[in-house]
DNA sequence: GCCAACGTTGGC
DNA sequence: GCCAACGTTGGC
């Protein structure tokens, strides 16, 4: 079982958005960078875990943890003309694009901020903190999910 | 609102 | 295959 990290900008979908869905559950598309979407198709599996990261937003920060229910399958949306997420490129039977769908399961009772996790040196080489790190989906190790668990405290939800 | 970093496009 | 131009991301 792996870790990651979902982007979202909660103006588009918020961790609100998530837990007002039936089951708390919700497809995660329009993917459209090739390194993410490698990450979607090839590495990311059902049962993982990844941090749900509020971005351009007052304060930014990781709010909750969804899992993984459905690991990839192709982004059907890439195929709809009047979509905001249409590609031309892609095609029914070569898809370009992957999707998954993702369940919230717990919140950080305190969120941790972005301005937080760049003050914990033992987090300086998290992708999220790189300069220039615009990846949408990011790998998270092990040791960077304990440690940012262990900032806040968790509930089910 | 600014702008650096990054990814994509398209002419050559 | 190179790379300049362009568009987007996303923190500040």
């Amino acid at each position: 079982m792996r870790y990651w990290l979902l982007k979202t900008e909660p103006n588009t979908y918020s961790w609100d958005d998530l837990k007002n869905e039936q089951n708390m559950t919700t497809t995660w598309e329009g993917v459209r960078n090739y390194q993410a979407r490698n990450l979607i198709r090839d590495e990311i599996k059902e049962g993982d875990l990844a941090f749900f990261y509020h971005s351009v937003v007052k304060p930014m920060a990781i709010v909750g943890i969804v899992e993984i229910v459905r690991g990839a399958y192709p982004d059907h949306f890439a195929l709809d003309p009047n979509h905001k997420y249409f590609d031309p490129k892609s095609r029914a039977d070569k898809p370009t694009w992957y999707m998954m769908d993702v369940r919230a399961r717990e919140e950080f009772i305190r969120p941790v901020t972005l301005t937080e996790l760049k003050s914990h040196p033992l987090l300086s080489q998290m992708r999220l903190l790189q300069k220039g790190s615009r990846l949408s989906v990011q790998p998270v190790t092990p040791m960077e999910w304990r440690y940012i668990c262990d900032l806040s405290q968790l509930r089910k939800v």
